[in-house]
DNA sequence: ATGGTTTTTACTGCGTC
DNA sequence: GACGCGGTAAAAACCAT
């Protein structure tokens, strides 16, 4: 194939481009050979030692004139125009589907093979190009989301190593980007130890809440990941500086939330409930003045939820640790 | 799809400020 | 009378099957 061209020409242009310049002479400036323009592969090549003096001889205009339609299409250089809205600019390369050599002769059985094989790699390569950019757009979204919840540093690493591995496991196919992303920054944040709920993630993410679930249920099947039901604790500090209550309050409420837990109350409860109303509790035990409305609005739970949940964990509390 | 469980919605009555 | 609280029933959402 094009083995027997020897790609000198970034070396030999420096010097020898006055000679290349009036080039007009046809003369090889390496071995004075005859020259000869090779249009099809728009390059100018010497015939006798196969020296490139041109190559990429792009003219992207349309043809001089064309006189009518027919002439129009004919003459009218075709194919798409560069754009930047592709990453390679619409010019990667392919390898073509002729089995031909660079002077048109067919292939032997051995090179049609191997050039199989090339456009093979070829393919995949461009694909991972195109996984690339995937990667940055839903990184993107991952930062932006999870500056939106305050989400610190790590959680976001963690967010963009499931992404990946969601790409690389080909689980993308059929699903939104923005899908995915929010789907690893609700798991990477669960286990991280800094929960956020379904409803705080879909707040900022442009995925409604059904496509999130799904995507994020899809996700951990089939990645494996452990993610363990949210600890209520890890919602507890939020809710009780969003209510402004005291350091004291806050121990209180961990302890009920262990005596729940102890008691086994605490299974099959949503988590956010449970903090919730362990803060209520907590606050109501410290006489510091919470309303179960206040707590349900920082909560985003329910009143009726809180009362149930407060019920309880004090009677939990109660029989866990008899006053 | 179905059934069991949990959460939410909506409404009511009671006590207090 | 407004507000906080507690309770209930029915609807909705969720989850496993």
């Amino acid at each position: 194939m094009t083995d027997t061209i020897t790609r000198t020409y970034t070396e030999e242009t420096e010097t020898n481009e006055t000679e290349a310049q009036r080039g007009e002479t046809e003369q090889c400036p390496e071995c004075g050979g005859r020259v000869i323009s090779d249009t099809e592969h728009a390059e100018t090549v010497c015939e006798e030692c196969g020296l490139v003096v041109e190559e990429d001889e792009i003219d992207r205009g349309p043809e001089w004139r064309a006189f009518d339609a027919s002439e129009k299409d004919e003459k009218s250089r075709v194919g798409a125009p560069t754009t930047k809205m592709m990453h390679d600019q619409g010019l990667s390369t392919n390898i073509g589907w002729q089995d031909k050599d660079a002077y048109g002769r067919a292939l032997s059985s051995r090179q049609r093979q191997k050039m199989q094989r090339l456009r093979t790699w070829n393919e995949r390569f461009r694909t991972r190009d195109s996984k690339e950019r995937n990667l940055k757009q839903a990184l993107g979204e991952i930062d932006r989301m999870a500056s939106a919840l305050g989400l610190p540093e790590n959680v976001r690493e963690t967010a963009s190593v499931i992404y990946r591995r969601a790409l690389e496991e080909d689980l993308l196919p059929g699903r939104s980007i923005e899908g995915v992303a929010t789907a690893s920054l609700y798991a990477a944040a669960r286990q991280a130890g800094t929960p956020r709920s379904l409803d705080e993630i879909s707040a900022v993410s442009r995925v409604d809440r059904m496509e999130l679930t799904r995507t994020y249920r899809y996700v951990v099947r089939e990645l494996g990941l452990e993610v363990k039901p949210a600890d209520p604790e890890h919602y507890v500090p939020r809710f009780i500086s969003g209510l402004d209550l005291s350091d004291e309050t806050e121990r209180m409420a961990r302890e009920l939330l262990e005596a729940a837990r102890q008691e086994g109350v605490h299974s099959g409860k949503s988590p956010v409930g449970l903090a919730a109303a362990s803060v209520y509790a907590a606050a109501l035990l410290t006489n510091e003045k919470v309303t179960q409305n206040e707590v349900s609005e920082v909560a985003n739970i329910s009143e009726v939820t809180i009362r149930n949940r407060y019920k309880e964990l004090l009677e939990a509390s109660d029989t866990a640790t008899p006053a």
